[in-house]
RNA sequence: GCGCAGGUGGCGGAGCGGUCAAUCGCAUGUGACUGUAAAUCACACGCCCUAGUGGCUACGGGGGUUCGAAUCCCUCCCUGCGCA
């Protein structure tokens, strides 16, 4: 308990999509003196803004943030990576822990309180727990041959290079296989044992864990009306515009739903009126899976409201 | 009323004498997650249980043929299309 106090305090705020992660963030930013570090994979991207939700600049908010990339303000509470890569590049969980790193650091210096938010859940645990990844960048020549490769035959091919790895892996996905086998076919080495657990967090930083809790049937209420919010708001013409500057269809629907769909759809693949129901669909199950995920942290304080998460806080200090 | 096509699990839709509790897709539930994570992937999914090469009820209703029927025949009911 006496360490505790000396180790800097950090906040987490996580919960599905459309659970209102971002309003929280910022009250709980202007009472407790804190700026916000996004964590979320999507809101990252310059030009993906309706679709992913993200919060509008205030209006002192210096043009020049995203050349220097320094936070922008909204309702005056700093917020950190967001538009901070090109839709048009891949950005990575590495490089998220580098620049969210980076940025709870400068937080910290000013003597304010790094409030990370987002749904992203890989980016945070990654984040808070310090996971050591393997120093290996994407290779797109290597995934491209490896691709072609059934994931029988990858699975075959790490089992001999690496029979660790290959007895934990899932060997039915190409994705987790194709990159096993870009490390340890770069490293000439076993994939390194990631030596971080969810026991406990990293120990330079007391982390306190909010987490947002809905009830199923409202919070899919909660995603039908901020759909239909943000097609009226003119998510439509954002995925036009991303295409129309170069990022490709095939690109906009790995992003996934709102991109994925709507892309789909402007290809002519879809209709209008099928679109809609699917893209409800699946982001319904997405919000599902983001729990899954959080689920196995037991250290989140799930709370429904914001006088419960204020609390947290007030304890917290 | 006549003709044609159909009625299968929550939905769509295969199967057309045995190996069918019934391919597959969707929905639903549960879960995984080592630089794409809003991505990618897995498992379960008629009912019952001591959870198994287990029991029971099932392919519109009823009856029949057959060692054996979701699959063939008869009949009734219902749906769609065409002709009246």
């Amino acid at each position: 308990m006496a360490n505790n106090q000396s180790k800097s305090k950090i906040i987490v705020i996580l919960g599905p999509t459309a659970s209102g992660k971002s309003d929280l963030a910022v009250k709980i930013a202007r009472k407790f003196n804190g700026e916000i570090i996004s964590a979320d994979s999507r809101q990252i991207y310059r030009g993906m803004d309706i679709g992913t939700g993200k919060v509008p600049k205030d209006k002192k908010t210096p043009k020049s943030y995203i050349l220097n990339l320094k936070p922008y303000f909204y309702k005056s509470v700093p917020h950190h990576l967001l538009d901070a890569a090109s839709p048009k590049s891949t950005f990575t969980v590495s490089q998220y822990q580098k620049l969210a790193g980076k940025a709870i650091r400068e937080i910290l210096k000013k003597n304010k309180v790094p409030i990370i938010c987002g749904g992203t859940g890989f980016y945070i645990d990654a984040l808070i727990y310090d996971y050591k990844l393997p120093e290996v960048p994407p290779n797109p020549k290597l995934r491209r041959e490896l691709e072609k490769k059934s994931a029988n035959e990858l699975f075959k091919q790490l089992k001999k290079l690496d029979p660790a790895r290959a007895k934990n892996i899932d060997q039915f996905n190409k994705r987790r296989l194709i990159r096993a086998l870009e490390i340890v076919l770069t490293t000439k080495k076993p994939v390194p044992i990631l030596s971080a657990s969810l026991q406990g967090s990293k120990k330079e930083y007391d982390v306190l864990f909010i987490g947002i809790k809905k009830p199923q049937e409202e919070l899919k209420k909660l995603i039908s009306k901020r759909l239909e919010k943000r097609l009226k708001q003119g998510m439509l013409k954002e995925v036009k515009n991303l295409h129309r500057q170069g990022v490709s269809w095939k690109k906009l629907e790995s992003f996934g739903l709102e991109y994925r769909w709507l892309a789909r759809y402007l290809q002519n693949k879809i209709s209008y009126a099928e679109m809609i129901p699917l893209l409800q669909k699946d982001i319904e199950h997405y919000a599902k899976r983001q729990m899954t995920w959080f689920k196995r942290n037991k250290n989140i304080n799930w709370i429904e409201n914001y006088k419960q998460a204020e609390k947290l806080t007030d304890n917290f200090f």
